[in-house]
DNA sequence: GACAATGTAACGAACGTTCGGTAATATGTC
DNA sequence: GACATATTACCGAACGTTCGTTACATTGTC
């Protein structure tokens, strides 16, 4: 399974588009099928389980991105902490489109969402919450300071994003990252 | 009209128990009639203009408990500022039920909400802001420096919900909240 | 000719909504 | 106070539409 990763790949990253832009309950089979280009019974050749299974795909893609490309480059011990953590910042504001597209995190999680997928979810969040835990340790942060930089740290992420899309100033999220950025380049100088 | 604000304020209530935890999409006539104990057609009564209007009252009824819960007694320059801002903290965490339910303000914004409604949901943030931003000037921040520890501490209230939810952690909420305490309390110091 | 990928057309179920009519409650009149 | 009359609140049953899903036919590829 799974050879042709290149196309069946954007495939699912039109899915995912879909998918945060709109809540699970808010996507529809007729949207998604719009979107691809793809007609409904198409769809469902790829994901023979329907629509939940689609949702599935999309955040077993979005789990192998953010370990890939957050989580590991994180953890890259060989690279300046400094650097990584202004890398990872360039990799989440690219991610979220500066502030225009949503977080998965927060979108799927209203109502009942099924087990296994709030499980990936949560394990998303811990991964990158101790990667970033590790790394403040690195630069000098007590377990303590560290594990409540990392958490204040996302919770920024996902917070500075609905204020965003709520007022539609487009340099919300920015700013607030170029805000953290300095706060950890203080760390250093501690 | 509205003589019996007493009674229908508790059906909104429960319109509003439900709009918050599932979305507008994920939110069926159905289950508000389980919900309220009425049946479909006597929502239409209450609402003729049907789902969207129901969610139009619940928007009106929450900003009008905002203005009176959160903004005016945020405003209130009798109460010393210390005072006021731990009542305010006491009043969110009561309205959020220590972080147990969502927030409308990122809850609606998913997909295409009409433009009253967003509006006056922009409108009851920058009102929240505002206010926290003179409390902020009162007590002796600079104009910018109110203004980013306002937009901060929302970010963070919107930003805790959504990783309380995410983490099934009760607490969150409850610890970045008295974090937020502190950091006012620091202010009065300088 | 096998098999994966796409298309056409339809399915039952659930959606939001409407209709006609009944119970309950105010309002007016004597 | 008694009684007729609006007005409001509620309900059961159905409406047309869209939902997610499936059966079956057609195309392309090796």
């Amino acid at each position: 399974m799974a050879q042709q990763t290149n196309e069946n790949s954007t495939l699912i990253e039109a899915l995912f588009d879909i998918f945060r832009n709109h809540g699970y309950e808010g996507t529809t089979i007729s949207l998604l099928s719009e979107i691809t280009g793809l007609q409904k019974s198409s769809l469902y050749h790829h994901f023979p389980k329907g629509k939940e299974d689609m949702l599935r795909a999309v955040v077993k893609f979005v789990s192998a991105q953010i370990q890939q490309h957050i989580i590991a480059p994180l953890l890259d011990t060989q690279v300046k902490p400094e650097k990584r953590f202004s890398n990872m910042i360039k990799t989440v504001k690219a991610f979220y489109s500066d502030g225009g597209k949503n977080c998965l995190l927060n979108v799927l999680n209203l109502g009942e969402a099924k087990a296994d997928i709030k499980k990936r979810q949560s394990d998303d969040y811990n991964a990158w919450l101790n990667a970033l835990i590790q790394l403040g340790e690195e630069v000098g942060l007590s377990q303590p300071e560290a594990i409540n930089w990392a958490e204040r740290f996302i919770i920024i992420v996902e917070g500075a994003l609905i204020i965003q899309r709520l007022t539609s100033n487009k340099q919300t999220f920015e700013k607030h990252m170029e805000q953290e950025q300095k706060q950890f380049q203080q760390f250093l100088k501690s």
